[in-house]
DNA sequence: AATACACACAACCGCTCCGGT
DNA sequence: GACCGGAGCGGTTGTGTGTAT
């Protein structure tokens, strides 16, 4: 507290990073690793803060992430968690190894949010009635006395936390190959990303052992990430901070309930489109996920 | 063809946690 | 036990691109 922050420093660069920046710290950590961030910068010469590069490689250069369209498997694994977890990002993309935290936050926060909404929107228009004056789920859960919403939440969570258990349980054969998605999108976008792929390509084959998972959440000392997978009650303990919920609105409290609280309203509507096609994952892009990877041995894990 | 708007994503910022001293 | 610094996380913003008018 009160420290400035790195990224004050004068001379720092910020904004984009050019490929010869990309070069320039990948062939760095091919040489040492990741790690030790606060290195970097002075040891390649970078004029970026370590914060930035650590963003950079983990978000973007480290080998084996996934770009482009998320699977329609993916999509449910990240609701569903998101739903059990909260905005636990980083806890959540351990569960997509291919992906990282910021790229399911950014979905989240682009698709996946608008999606529920419109889903919640249309149960609203079924439930509306049910739902009272108010009309919105959350306030009904808001203002419903606490012993009948926790109940609620229980269930809520026991239903989330059986079908996560069953879409892991499915047969995860056929992996989807590792190999980086193109860029979509700008002509420049393409340019710089094809380089980022070049670079990405310098990789291949080479990940420190066992950096397959760990690194999604972070490298060096990066205890923390797993630690907050394997004890979201720890974890949940961990950050304080709001929890917006799906549509929106915000959550302050961070108790051990806090994980429940995340649960999007109109639940049943969502369970229908989350249930739907069997939450098949035997041909997806979390296929490389072997399951003895998934910490969701036992679910009391999770509370 | 030009402009406005919407969208997607990379990156930044502030905060917290954890390990070392 | 307190303090300090590094690392990691989540929220938010900025910017480039695509689409509609």
């Amino acid at each position: 507290m009160g420290r400035p922050p790195c990224c004050d420093q004068a001379g720092v660069k910020k904004g984009p990073w050019t490929p010869e920046e990309d070069l320039m710290l990948v062939s760095y950590i091919q040489e040492h690793g990741p790690g030790n961030w606060r290195a970097v910068p002075t040891n390649t010469g970078l004029m970026r803060c370590s914060k930035s590069c650590r963003l950079r490689w983990t978000n973007y250069l480290r080998p084996g992430i996934k770009r482009g369209n998320f699977t329609d498997q993916e999509e449910k694994l990240i609701v569903h968690l998101q739903a059990l977890l909260g905005n636990r990002w980083a806890a959540i993309a351990s569960y997509l190894p291919e992906r990282t935290d910021n790229d399911i936050k950014n979905y989240w926060n682009t698709h996946l949010k608008r999606k529920l909404k419109k889903m919640s929107a249309a149960a609203g228009e079924d439930g509306a009635a049910a739902a009272t004056a108010g009309g919105a789920e959350a306030k009904s859960r808001a203002t419903a006395p606490k012993g009948q919403w926790e109940r609620r939440l229980q269930t809520d969570i026991h239903t989330a936390r059986q079908a996560l258990r069953d879409a892991l349980s499915l047969d995860t054969t056929a992996p989807a190959p590792p190999k980086p998605a193109p860029m979509e999108r700008s002509s420049k976008g393409a340019v710089y990303a094809s380089s980022a792929e070049n670079i990405a390509r310098l990789l291949e084959g080479w990940m420190r052992p066992g950096e397959g998972k760990a690194s999604s959440g972070g490298s060096g000392s990066g205890s923390r990430s797993s630690a907050s997978v394997v004890s979201a009650e720890g974890a949940s303990a961990s950050h304080s901070g709001t929890a917006p919920t799906p549509e929106g609105s915000t959550v302050t409290s961070k108790t051990k309930d806090e994980v429940a609280v995340a649960a999007p309203p109109a639940f049943s509507m969502l369970e229908n489109w989350l249930f739907d096609d069997g939450m098949g994952m035997g041909h997806n892009g979390i296929g490389d996920v072997g399951l003895d990877d998934v910490p969701l041995g036992d679910p009391s894990e999770f509370f």
